[in-house]
DNA sequence: GGCATCGGTTCAAATAATGAACCGATGAGT
DNA sequence: ACTCATCGGTTCATTATTTGAACCGATGCC
C-alpha cells in the first residue's frame, strides 16, 4: 500500500514538471491558430494566405482553416479587395473590457506623462505577452532631440533596458525560452552571449534597475524598472529612454529613482499587494 | 461572353455564400476555444473555472485546456489567488496594432464628440463581433437627464437602434444567424416576431436610418444609422440615444441627418471607399 | 464529522486536424 | 497570345488530436 502510494506520488510531481516546464499540453490546435496573431505588426499589418503560411509553416489548407476560425470571432479580417488577411475588431472590444477591469492604459498613462514631466525624456511602458514585450503606454519627450518609438511594436527582450529589466524578474520558464533562441545583434554593444546576459540579470536583480546604452538602437540610452504582478514575477517594465549625449553618470542617476517609483505605481495600480511580507513568494524577495 | 461573365459571377458569389453561411468548416477546436472569451465582460469580468465550463458546457478538463492555451498567448490571465481567469494583457498588444492600421478607436472618438455635442445627446459607436455589436467608442451627453451606457457590453440585434440599423444592412447569413435564436423580450416594445422584425429590416433599409422607441430599455429611444465596409456591407452603427420625453417628432427629424453624416464619416474613416461606382460589389448597390 | 464544491488531473474512446494534389484566376515576361 | 509562376481556395484519405467520466486533495459550510 505505502509503496504503491508513494509510486503514484512520485509519478505524479515527475507529470507536473513536464506539463509546466515546456508549457507541454496546452491545446495544440488552439495554440497553433493564436500563433498566426503573431505574425501581425504595424510593420506587416496585411499578410495573405500564402504568405502566413509560409511564415508558420503550416499547410495553406490548414492556415486558411485557422484564419477561418479567427475571421469567425473578429479577431481578423480579410480585405474584400486585395484578399489580405489583418486583425479585426473583435480585438477592440475585448480589450475594453479587459481594460474596464484592469484599467491599465489609463492608469499608466498618467503615471508615465508624470515622469516624462519630470525628467524631461521618453517614458513608455511595456507588458509581456505572447513571447515579447509590447508597448502599451507611450509619452514622448517635448526637446527636440528626443527618442522616439513605435508603438504596439515587439521589444526585444534581450537588447532593451526593458527587457533586461523584464527578464531579471521575470518567471524563470520566460527567461529559459527566451534564452532558448538566438540573441540577436542589434548593434555593436548588444549582449549576445549567454554567460555574459545572465551575469547581467543578476546583476540587475540586485541593483532592482536596468541601464542600457546603445545596446537596441545606437546613441540611445534606456533606464527601466520592472513592473510586478500579484505573484511578484515581472509583468513588463517601465522604461526612460534618453539620447546618449544628454545620458551622463549624474542624469541617470537622478532619472533612477523616477523610474523605479513610477513602476512601483503602476505595479500597485495593477493590483500588486504593496505588503512586501505577504506569503513565502518565490519571487524577487531574495533582493 | 456577357453571358459567360455573369454566369461565373453568379457562381462566385454562390461559393461565396455557402462558405459564409454555414461558417461550416472552420477548426471547431478553435472556435469552441475563442467562443469561451465572448463569456467575460464588465458585469462578469472573472470566471472559475467550473464555471465556464458550465457556462460553456464543456468539461471541466476541456474547458482548462482551452484557457491554459488562451493563457500562454495572454488572451486570459489567472489570478494567483482567487484562482479565477479574466482577460489578459495580450489583447492590448493586438488591439494596439489593429489601431496602428486602421484607427477606428482614435478616429471615431471624435466624430463622436462632434455628433453629441451638435444634439446634445449621448452618442455610441458599435461594431459586430462575434455575433453581438459591441460598443466601441462612447460619448456621453452633459445633459443632467442623460442616458448612460455600459462600455464594451453586448448589444442584442433585434432590440436596439443599432442592432436594427446594423441588421438592415449586415450580411445575410448575420441576418439569418441572428433570427435563429428566440428574440428575447426585453420591453413590452421589443419586435419579438420573426416576420415582423423582417418587415421592419426592409423599412429600415429603405430609410436608412433606424428609430426605436423603448424596445431595449423603457423610455430611451434610439436614433441610429449602419456604418458600411469594403464590401458595401454593415460593420456596425452609430447610434444616438435621447429620454423618450426629449424624443419629440421634430427633434428625431433633427437628429437623423447628423447621425446619418457621422455614420458616413466613419465609414469613410474606416476604409470604405467613398465612390458609389467601384467594382460590381455584392453589397447594397441593389437598394 | 459530513457534505458540497472548488481547481486540477488521468487515460481509453471518439473525434477532429492535416497536407498533397488539384482548380481557376491573375499578372509578368517573352 | 502563349507560357510560367503564384495567387486564394478546395477536396479527401490518412493521421494525430481532443474529449469527458471518474478521480484527487483542498477548502468552506452546515
Amino acid at each position: 500500500m505505502l509503496a504503491n502510494m508513494s509510486a503514484q506520488v512520485k509519478n505524479d510531481s515527475l507529470n507536473k514538471l513536464a506539463n509546466q516546464a515546456g508549457s507541454g499540453q496546452a491545446m495544440q490546435t488552439v495554440d497553433k491558430a493564436l500563433g498566426l496573431l503573431g505574425f501581425f505588426s504595424e510593420a506587416r499589418p496585411e499578410i495573405g494566405l500564402s504568405e502566413i503560411a509560409r511564415l508558420s509553416g503550416f499547410n495553406k489548407a490548414t492556415a486558411r482553416r485557422f484564419l477561418l476560425a479567427l475571421e469567425k470571432h473578429g479577431f481578423v479580417e480579410q480585405d474584400a479587395r486585395t484578399r489580405a488577411y489583418r486583425l479585426g475588431p473583435g480585438l477592440l472590444r475585448l480589450a475594453r473590457v479587459r481594460e474596464a477591469v484592469s484599467p491599465v492604459q489609463t492608469v499608466v498613462q498618467p503615471i508615465l506623462e508624470g515622469l516624462m514631466s519630470r525628467i524631461g525624456e521618453t517614458a513608455h511602458f511595456s507588458l509581456y505577452a505572447g513571447g515579447s514585450l509590447a508597448t502599451i503606454g507611450l509619452v514622448e519627450s517635448t526637446k527636440s532631440n528626443r527618442v522616439m518609438l513605435e508603438r504596439g511594436e515587439a521589444i526585444p527582450l534581450h537588447a532593451t533596458a526593458s527587457g533586461i529589466a523584464f527578464m531579471a524578474f521575470a518567471r524563470p520558464e520566460i527567461v529559459n525560452s527566451a534564452m532558448g533562441k538566438t540573441l540577436t545583434e542589434h548593434t555593436a554593444h548588444t549582449t549576445t552571449d549567454k554567460q555574459e546576459l545572465r551575469k547581467l540579470l543578476q546583476q540587475v536583480r540586485l541593483a532592482g534597475i536596468a541601464v542600457a546604452k546603445g545596446t537596441y538602437e545606437e546613441g540611445v540610452c534606456g533606464i527601466a524598472a520592472p513592473v510586478i504582478g500579484q505573484d511578484r514575477f515581472a509583468r513588463g517594465a517601465v522604461a526612460v529612454a534618453a539620447p546618449l549625449s544628454r545620458a551622463r553618470r549624474n542624469v541617470i542617476a537622478a532619472i533612477q529613482p523616477e523610474v523605479r517609483r513610477a513602476a512601483a505605481e503602476i505595479s500597485i495600480a495593477m493590483g500588486v499587494d504593496p505588503d512586501p511580507c505577504s506569503t513565502g513568494t518565490p519571487g524577487a524577495a531574495a533582493a
